[in-house]
RNA sequence: GCCCAGGUGGCGGAAUGGUAGACGCUGAGGACUUAAAAUCCUUUGUCUGAAAAGACGUGCGGGUUCGAGUCCCGCCCUGGGCACCA
């Protein structure tokens, strides 16, 4: 029941136990059970090609701990693992061998199991998820038609770089003064078809969702800021003589009479109707100069203001003023209403723009303090404002609101900087977008003729793009064709126009449907229409938006998640991964909740993550990221071999707090090693036979070992990991000077168990405990037995330590003070001096202020 | 620029407003050993001192308090996030 080996052997011990754990099944979690449920989810991991990062089991290591001690609480214990596996990584690695990359994925995974199982984490194996499973993406691509049905996924064409030399899309961050930063070609703006997410409808409730949760403060303010709800006001200006209005958004309408100026963007729909015939061409020109700078050049702080005059003038509704409007690229088309009003004496945009181009600055504001120069953006009573002077700035928000919305030139308005979610990829290595786009004359007939299989499962409004002078409508894929897998192509690389690898494949791509049926057909046939199927994949936010579902029921073939077992689950209890999945991931995964939730799909919760954790990241040895050009990485496998897998997780947690940026120690590990190699010796004699331990426990064990429940049980509860592993080290110094009886180990092996359960496992079979120590309920404390029965009592004077005396533990005041006063050291610093006032804290100390 | 977190020995770090430096690493000395490894013991903030002891000490400057690493005000530095969002 226990290996044999004589000393702490972990190359022995480890694998024994893991097996063990394996075969039996141990960490297996029941979809139904008499015992309360808990939920530890880690963020799974993308199983790279480098292998296990030495940053993975400090993750895994911490709610591995939390999960064991829960299952040593009584409950019913839900701790699974899987793989993120879609992504870019592993496509170039095919485009760079030809290998389908799902060879190479499926290599990483084996690998990246081993590893982790090799660390010895209490994990159902029977529950394991792989993204790029057909039989998992198959539920990927039916949420996504529930998105689509509901008109939350709908097609744009938008602006993205496009290299023709790299033959690949860009992002923002990749592009560089108009060429690409990797190989320094040209790229061009080019407008792609493009799938988006209608997220900003759940701005709202993403947003209130947020204060229910257990969430770091700092995630928290990170999605409220992208977000990024504000509350203003539109006003409606009139341009003269007679243009169309145009609607700006401001959150300073108590700054109205001081607006000099209108900017538009220079994508702004007016732009030409508002231009003058004189001013046309230079108009043209910043246009066109703006479209061919990247976002990064256009929201660079540092380069100065830039903008035209437009020749026309608008009509503050407030006071009549006709003011200048300009057209400017620091006015982002995609917030707000693309247009403002510019007020330089309070703005500090606004200011420096009117400087460069000499326009007035009007205050309209009095600087409270009257500290001058402007531009002045605080709060303050109006000035130079018609009948709103002498307000404060607050008040005359809503008074200056109010008198708009009652002439019906402006409203209240509430917008966010939350944008849509641009949800498709030109790659190959991502679940297919399960849509069909068939010629608007066919939908509108199958539509009439109300038989078309597609009915009730498309949106409201149809989705729709024109190319050719088509327009092609998308329909979804029948469900009972999903999973939709990929096609084989002979390349990986994106076409030579930009679009996905997967147009390559044409007789994958070109198809006929029955609109009927949903039936698809490789040859024109009767009653079959000529499609197109949808060549975009999904980002990799798709996979992991829903994944903690799916653990629950990984082999449920009727829907996306058992309701029975969902409804048992519910959600995560706690939630364990990098803060640098602070917005993406999380907000993602939060919104798909939401929508699941809405539709009925799920029922558990509404928020999927109630308390989230972020451990912090482990840096070389050096303080500075690991990197393999700094040549400070640390391999895990490595340290598994030198010094075991309880060694590498006892120490991840031991290095500092859990979420804190903490540096790597070659020899600090040494520490906790030596530390299990004296558990070892507490039980184990030279010759590898259990010791003799002795009837009773030493002097002051069990004080000890009552405070050390208490202390690692706290703890573990507050996940204050290191300051529960230093107790355990007092403990176990102490034992071995006071001498231990077998029962008081047994005790401490469980509460060793959760952080380094192989040599706990181990033992605890050696000791005579039955398998496994990981099940034998979590060991109480009884707080009278440290209660001290002797106290010791700090003498301070003026605040200062000047000597300590032992009394009893419920010794008064007086008691406390009759002592004192015989103390020499202490009555040194007292004699002679007038006493002003004494403080004593119980238990703790006495403290004479002396004069 | 704005928001947030954090600055404690040679190092990682510990401290409900109550003995600053737990625990571990490193260093020094010692025991065991033919020797080494392993293990065990002593010691390890700075300064003064033979010692007893004292002074100083938690980024800097003030403040509150009998008492401040901890609370308040003003700075400096490091890390993270956001960044022309009107």
């Amino acid at each position: 029941m226990a290996t044999s080996c004589k000393n702490y052997d972990f190359r022995e011990i480890e694998p024994f136990w893991q097996k063990k754990w394996l075969e039996e099944k141990t960490f297996r979690a029941e979809n139904e059970s008499p015992m309360e449920k808990y939920y530890v989810l880690d963020m799974f991991p993308y199983p790279s090609g480098a292998g296990l990062h030495i940053g993975h089991p400090e993750g895994y290591t911490a709610s591995d701990i939390l999960a064991r001690y829960k299952w040593a609480n009584g409950f019913n214990v839900l701790h699974p693992m899987g793989w993120d596996a879609f992504g870019l990584p592993a496509e170039q690695h095919a485009i760079a061998t030809g290998q389908h990359p799902s060879i190479n994925t499926e290599n990483n995974i084996r690998r990246f199991r081993e590893q982790i199982q090799s660390l010895g984490f209490a994990i159902d194996w029977d529950r394991e998820v792989d993204t790029t499973d057909p039989h998992y993406f198959r539920w990927t691509q039916w949420i996504f038609l529930q998105l689509f049905k509901h008109g939350l996924a709908y097609v744009d064409d938008k602006p993205v770089w496009w290299c023709p030399e790299l033959r690949s899309v860009l992002a923002n961050e990749e592009v560089i003064n108009g060429r690409s930063e990797r190989g320094d070609f040209p790229v061009e703006r080019k407008n792609l078809r493009q799938w988006v997410l209608r997220i900003t409808r759940y701005a709202d409730r993403l947003l209130g969702g947020l204060e229910g949760i257990d969430w770091p403060d700092s995630t928290k303010r990170q999605q409220i800021a992208w977000i990024g709800r504000s509350e203003g006001t539109e006003l409606d200006f009139e341009i003269v003589p007679d243009g169309p209005k145009i609607c700006v958004y401001t959150t300073r309408p108590d700054t109205i009479y001081g607006a000099t100026f209108l900017v538009l963007a220079p994508e702004h729909e007016l732009v030409e109707r508002v231009t003058a015939v004189e001013n046309r061409e230079k108009v043209r020109a910043y246009v066109a100069d703006t479209k061919r700078k990247s976002d990064l050049e256009r929201t660079d702080l540092a380069k100065e203001k830039s903008g035209v005059f437009t020749g026309s003038f608008a009509k503050n509704p407030y006071n009549g003023e006709l003011i200048p409007i300009w057209v400017a690229d620091y006015v982002l088309v995609s917030y707000g209403t693309g247009a403002i009003m510019a007020v330089p004496a309070h703005d500090d945009r606004d200011f420096e723009f009117a400087k460069k181009f000499d326009i007035p600055v009007k205050q309209v504001i009095a600087d409270p303090k009257n500290e001058l120069p402007l531009p002045f953006c605080g709060e303050g009573r109006l000035i130079n404002s018609g009948e709103f002077d002498g307000l404060p700035a607050a008040e005359a928000r809503k008074k200056i609101t109010q008198k708009a919305e009652r002439e019906g030139f402006g409203r209240v308005a509430v917008k966010y900087k939350l944008r849509d979610w641009l949800f498709s990829r030109q790659r190959y290595w991502g679940e297919p977008v399960p849509i069909l786009w068939i010629e608007r004359a066919h939908y509108d007939r199958a539509l009439a003729a109300k038989n078309a299989y597609f009915m009730g499962k498309i949106p409201d409004d149809v989705v729709s793009y024109g190319k050719g002078g088509t327009e092609w409508c998308a329909i979804p894929v029948a469900e009972a064709q999903l999973p939709l897998t990929l096609p084989e192509t002979d390349t990986y690389l994106p076409s030579d126009d930009g679009e996905s690898p997967l147009v390559r494949a044409k007789r994958w791509l070109n198809i006929f449907v029955n609109l009927s049926t949903g039936e698809i057909s490789g040859e024109a046939a009767e009653n079959f229409v000529p499609a197109v199927r949808e060549s975009n994949t999904m980002p990799q936010w798709a996979g992991s938006c829903w994944y903690y579902l799916r653990y629950m029921s990984p082999d449920c073939g009727e829907s996306l998640v058992d309701p029975a077992a969902e409804a048992y689950w519910k959600s995560p209890d706690f939630y364990i991964g990098g803060a640098e999945h602070a917005v993406l991931h999380l907000l993602y995964a939060r919104f798909w909740h939401l929508f699941l939730y809405d539709v009925g799909a799920i029922s558990g919760a509404e928020e999927p993550f109630r308390r989230l954790y972020h451990q912090g990241i482990i840096l070389g040895s050096d303080g500075t990221k690991m990197s393999k050009s700094r040549g400070n990485v640390v391999n895990p496998d490595d340290v598994i071999c030198r010094y075991g897998a309880d060694s590498l997780r006892l120490y991840e947690m031991f290095l500092g707090p859990l979420n804190a940026m903490k540096p790597w120690s070659t020899q600090g590990i040494e520490g906790v090693y030596r530390f299990l190699k004296k558990v070892w010796a507490l039980c184990i004699d030279g010759d590898g036979n259990v010791k003799k331990f002795p009837e009773e426990d030493g002097v002051g064990v069990e004080t000890l070992l009552h405070q050390t429940v208490k202390k690692v049980t706290e703890e573990i509860e507050a996940l204050q990991l290191n300051t529960a592993i230093a107790q355990m080290m007092i403990f176990v110094n102490g034992a071995q000077k006071m001498g231990i009886s077998r029962s008081t180990v047994r005790i401490f092996l469980q509460l060793l168990a959760p952080f380094a359960p192989h040599i706990a496992e181990e033992l605890w079979a050696r000791l005579g405990g039955a398998f496994s120590v990981a099940k034998a309920s979590w060991p109480a404390y009884d707080a009278s037995k440290f209660a001290a029965n002797q106290a010791k009592i700090i003498l301070q004077v003026n605040g200062r330590v000047r000597d300590e005396i032992l009394v009893d533990g419920d010794a008064s005041q007086e008691a406390v003070e009759k002592i004192a006063w015989q103390r020499s050291r202490f009555m040194a610093f007292v004699s002679g001096k007038e006493i002003i006032k004494k403080i004593y804290v119980p238990g703790k100390i006495f403290n004479v202020v002396v004069r």
